[in-house]
DNA sequence: CTGAAAGCGCTTACAG
DNA sequence: CTGAAAGCGCTTACAG
């Protein structure tokens, strides 16, 4: 093995001294030439045209087989210049490094590699400048559609992208007043499931802890706890903090200090995976105990939640379903154009109940 | 805003009518139909050639003025198609959902946005059929270089890749037979650290949990604890046990119930930090508690391990500094060909200490 | 200082 | 059934 390998660093060497770059790739002349036909002809079969062309069974297996002897795989960026359509689909993510958007990215990935297209990524960490320039280097690049979770005040971008009638498809985020189709969480019903959810458990005083934000998933799960609590008559104890969604950790710490010791709150309601992390650690630092002295219900639980002492009680997030229908919807543009119809979709949650949110001793559904 | 909003939609159903794909770019012909100039002028303007060409300052003003005002915004794919280089570079990973590997992904876009590259990435699941299609892929795509973490048996596309003078890195693993560059982390000294550690603690029956696999990581971190307990004159007590690197978990479970009641083993180095989440589980179930029946280290630790009842102790690895330095070199091949230096990087792992690993009333040190 | 022309590797009318 | 030619939007010798 070790010789094997010794050999063809030797033969490289030679190469190199030769020529500094033997990109040695086989072009669509190069097999035209190879079988003396023309690139037209090439062309055709390869893309499976032949019939189309009435190009004789021989002549197209004949290329075939060339084809692949010769090991030929065609330039997408020529085909795409002609072509118009880089077979690239461009993801604008917050911060791929975030298990939510890579585990989005993946799914992506799996969809859109089942028609040959690839993904370009860009984090813009909520921020306008660099999804402004994202998307500008995307379109360069000439991606056929877009994905992109909005940030805050991107309303301008997206509208723009929409009356161009470059393909895009919002996730995990919306803006109402944009008719540009997007895929999200029910996040109204998340946190109203959460609520009811803790209510039937007995308890009475629930606050929420929030980020200062007036994203659609933001404000939607404010007020799906909001308007469950009036429901059931426990307006009087609505008690929502509002943190910087950077750092939240001493804001967090503050906001519960306050809830538990001056509001008496049983139970609290994280909205965000980040908010719910620096929750616990406040709690450990409050030396309050889960569920005895506050119940707790987060948001898409990474599965070391389970290990916790306490289990925690989390909203789960059909991501799967969620970013497939935004795939979906995507190549449904990508192949009628943009414009062609308007799609809104929202996914139910899924509350999965543990520890942390169980009333101890529990006395019973109201 | 909403008014202003149905405004543009009105107008773009207009248009629509009368052409269903108004992708109105301007090109640089477009650009220099403008200006009555050619595009020869407009193209080494917009190229920071102008000096070079002895373009006079005015000339140049007035064609970066008119590029702004009309927006124009290179086609890059025409770019990529001329001068054969996308300002794409490709990530193959294991699997992009993955939290170490989306941090690699972020560390990546964020070193190549200052050079205006682009990441495609693709998830090779430890497959070789996979990571072949990929590469493939991405070539095709016109990637100027590739990153890979490569899977197991992977050496000769490796080698291939390299034997086309096409710009590689490996990263987290390497062929030591292969005179391909990489960054890693120093696995060995990873272990050897950890397997220091639990002896100075007073541990002494120390057994690894770690995958079945050839790759180098793998095969360094489990030599390292090796040679570091025959080292301390514990060969008698070298117990490594590995399990299949898909569903892990009954594998564990089992390993575990053999080294704890059949080799009395006091504590447990996970080499992955999948295993230790099954590890964690498995404790759970067999009713060991950490550290007091046994300790454990781990490896790459979530934040979320800092809250867990006896948080954990883990090798921290500079992700970070890998992939910069991987990410460096990958640029400088690509300016200046693959061939032109050999540059292997270990980095040095760091050890977090925390409660998992410290032995309950500490008889000290050895 | 500036422009006409060729060409990167494809596809697609068009002509035969 | 098959091929010559134009053109996608750029850059780069080359000529003036």
């Amino acid at each position: 093995m070790l010789i094997r390998y010794s050999k063809i660093f030797l033969m490289q060497e030679a190469i190199l001294v030769m020529d500094e770059k033997p990109r040695n790739r086989v072009s669509l002349k190069d097999l035209a030439n190879h079988l003396g036909v023309s690139k037209t002809l090439v062309s055709a079969v390869l893309n499976g045209k032949a019939k189309q062309y009435r190009i004789s069974e021989e002549t197209a297996l004949m290329v075939k087989q060339a084809a692949n002897e010769l090991h030929y795989s065609p330039n997408m960026i020529a085909k795409g210049l002609r072509t118009g359509n880089s077979q690239l689909i461009g993801l604008i993510v917050t911060d791929i490094s975030n298990p939510f958007y890579s585990t989005i990215s993946r799914i992506i990935e799996n969809k859109t590699d089942e028609i040959n297209y690839k993904v370009i990524f860009g984090s813009s960490d909520e921020s306008l400048v660099k999804t402004r320039q994202l998307i500008d280097v995307m379109l360069d690049k000439g991606v056929a559609g877009l994905i992109i979770v909005p940030c805050e005040g991107s309303q301008g971008l997206v509208a723009d992208l929409h009356s161009r009638n470059i393909p895009v498809v919002l996730i995990d985020r919306y803006f109402p007043e944009l008719e540009v189709s997007y895929s999200c969480l029910n996040n109204y019903n998340a946190t109203r499931q959460a609520t009811i959810h803790l209510i039937e458990q007995g308890y009475r005083n629930i606050s929420l802890i929030a980020y200062k934000s007036s994203l659609s998933n933001i404000k939607d799960r404010i007020l799906g706890y909001r308007e469950t609590m009036v429901a059931h008559a426990l307006g009087k104890h609505v008690n929502v903090k509002s943190v910087n969604i950077d750092n939240p950790l001493p804001e967090v710490e503050k906001a519960l200090d306050y809830l538990i010791h001056r509001k008496g709150a049983e139970a609290v309601i994280f909205i965000t995976n980040a908010l719910l992390v620096a929750g616990l650690r406040s709690l450990n630092k409050l030396n309050k105990r889960i569920p005895d002295d506050v119940a707790v219900v987060g948001f898409y639980g990474s599965e070391l939640f389970d290990l916790y002492y306490s289990p925690i009680t989390y909203v789960k997030q059909p991501i799967e379903i969620i970013t497939e229908e935004a795939v979906n919807t995507l190549i449904d543009k990508i192949k009628y154009g943009e414009n062609r119809k308007f799609s809104k979709t929202f996914i139910e949650p899924e509350l999965v109940i543990q520890q942390s949110s169980v009333k101890p001793a529990s006395t019973g559904c109201n």
